[in-house]
DNA sequence: GACATCTCAGACGCTTTGTCTGACACTGAC
DNA sequence: GTCAGTGTCAGACAAAGCGTCTGAGATGTC
């Protein structure tokens, strides 16, 4: 079988939080940015969960100079849509829709949030039904 | 913090697949369903799935025949509920709407199932903005 | 040269997951 | 009653993932 992108874990999720925030982050600042206090087991830790997410693609680093900086590869919304794929393959064999008209009755929206939905899927593309 | 339920896993998604076809069960119907060919070793690794699957509240026996049977107490719409909230609690802050709003934008609807859609957001309620 | 700071390789303990074994209980045919 | 067939149950097992940490060595600054 294929091998399955495997997940993004909470912890690396943190790291990448930082990485929106903040590009070409050092390990450093985001060691600071997401631990109370400093200390040298935190920047290996927060090390490994970089070399796992760059493992992963989601993370790439700048090496050119001592301390190494980091940028997401990957935006909130594309993992997002992997998260929701995911789902979608493990549950509605492979196809958004039925997430879609799942998720539409079941959550209340603002006005303003109805007109922008209402928008959003009229200028979105019809599929044949035999396609 | 508080424990966070645990994920169905892709063995025992197969388990829970096979009852929501086939209601009550024995493990020895539910292993012929998922395996090729019966084995006691596959047999006892279907009986460890359900009793995880019993332990997260997935899953109840009824014990009164020599053979237990099994049934869901979870439905499929239930666990895709699960999924997307795990989803917008890990992305989103908690909340849904930014999974419909994004789904929205990328999927192709039929026109029958963008009648469905419209008709779902429209027997919505109404959240107020400052809630 | 001394010292701080970095990278990198790898070990660690813990948990989850899927699998399997062995001991014992029940049932029904003979 | 015996006995083969079929159950349940408790627990062991390896592999993998995850978060953490240690130690060795390279690179920078003073």
């Amino acid at each position: 079988m294929t091998d399955k992108p495997r997940d993004v874990t909470d912890s690396e999720l943190d790291v990448l939080e930082v990485l929106w925030e903040q590009p070409d982050a050092t390990i450093r600042e985001i060691t600071e940015a997401i631990y109370e206090e400093y200390s040298p087991s935190a920047h290996a830790t927060v090390q490994k969960l970089l070399e796992r997410l760059e493992a992963k693609g989601c993370v790439s680093r700048d090496r050119s100079g001592f301390a190494h900086r980091f940028r997401a590869d990957i935006a909130r919304d594309e993992l997002i849509d992997r998260q929701l794929a995911a789902v979608a393959e493990k549950l509605c064999d492979g196809s958004l829709t039925p997430l879609l008209l799942h998720l539409a009755g079941r959550t209340n929206l603002t006005a303003a949030e109805r007109k922008q939905l209402r928008k959003l899927i009229d200028s979105t593309k019809t599929r044949r039904r035999a396609d």
